[in-house]
DNA sequence: GATACTAATGACACTCAGTGCCGTTGGGAA
DNA sequence: TTCCCAACGGCACTGAGTGTCATTAGTATC
């Protein structure tokens, strides 16, 4: 999943400014929780290490479990919005196929930052098991647009395995890019959808008309 | 998930005896879980209802998140064991139908408690991706096994994602168990799994074949 | 330039989860 | 009865996360 980018440059009209970025506190995290290992790296660390005080840290990130993530939030939005954005006529999983890689596009001087961030929450126990949160999130803008596209409830099981699905390829496709140093992310995720692909949009029409006939 | 079998009557030889079980504990906490809510509950409160010191509890259950789950592990080894067990000669997806129904059989006892369990685990965010940690042990059993069937490594996208896709679909059953009161679980897994069945089989063979040739 | 307003900051104290340490308890065996 | 040993429970400690509040540093107004 792609995070961090940064608050815009937005200057507040009153009150003291930010002293320093949500970017900024999260590089700093990253590099520690790198170098000494998740767990042994403690919020007083963090915040002495940026330069601020440990309850202005709990003001940007509300645990230490989101420091990895970025303003996921924002980002869910806009594929939210580009997936409802889309032209009727494009079949469903190669629309899927489409807004889920621009949600994993990251820009180039976050490259390196993006490979620990995945790195940290695929394999650190702790940050794994917080990811689900998130994923949780993600899965929902899934199925609610497979629901849409297939005219079910949300709650129907086809959505809600296709997002599980979904959800599985771009994790297994993250492992794999995690794994092989050399290859590109999106690479790896377009081939991994392209694979399951048409098999998956075979199998869900069928099982929908199955399901009605 | 099935959760929460007991420890056998298994008296120790030497040294003082238990005092207590983990489904005594865990059925404490888990009433006092729905009375006052999970996060409204202290470990404290739990080990003095159950009559135990906390440093008691915290022997028998590594976390507070621990709690409603069961000897998870146990039954984790007992579906390992019934799905390497299959002959080769049924369908790779009906063993996984079987082996995962039958991994969710609950003693008619324990039915009211799991029920509150499975709420519990789906809903309370802090279980919700605690779970996590326990579905990627089972997901990993499941993909051993398509793997082995399919001859593919492990690691390969085409047994990882079906065992996401595998516990999608139950997780997808389960929550149609929680929201309508009547329908029995093992049913509406059964229900789900054949639904998607034939089609994922289908699919897995051919991305497999389309994979090699 | 002084004053008022406002939002970000950081210090302090507190709760609670989880851990290490260690003396105590109680059941079975000699 | 005595010895052995595992389970127990008290205590002190670390670290995450929260509520409160005075302080700081910007902007707008006079």
């Amino acid at each position: 999943m792609t995070v961090g980018r940064e608050d815009g440059p937005v200057r507040p009209r009153l009150g003291r400014a930010p002293s320093t970025t949500h970017a900024e506190i999260s590089h700093v995290a990253l590099t520690l929780f790198m170098e000494r290992g998740f767990d042994q790296t403690t919020i007083d660390d963090i915040a002495r290490e940026a330069g601020i005080g440990r309850r202005t840290l709990f003001r940007y990130f509300p645990s230490k479990n989101d420091l990895p993530w970025g303003d996921f939030d924002t980002l869910l939005g806009r594929m939210r919005a580009h997936l409802s954005g889309m032209p009727d006529d494009v079949p469903m999983m190669e629309q899927l196929r489409i807004a889920i890689l621009e949600f994993n596009r990251v820009p180039e001087e976050e490259w390196p930052y993006h490979r620990r961030r995945m790195d940290l929450l695929l394999h650190v126990p702790t940050l794994l098991a917080h990811s689900t949160l998130r994923y949780a999130s993600w899965r929902q803008v899934v199925a609610e647009h497979v629901a849409r596209r297939l005219e079910l409830p949300e709650h129907d099981l086809i959505p809600q395995t296709m997002a599980w699905t979904c959800l599985g390829v771009c994790l297994a496709a993250y492992e794999q890019w995690l794994d092989d140093g050399s290859a590109q992310l999106l690479d790896l995720l377009d081939e991994a959808f392209r694979l399951i692909d048409e098999r998956i949009d075979t199998k869900v029409v069928q099982a929908h008309r199955g399901a009605q006939g």
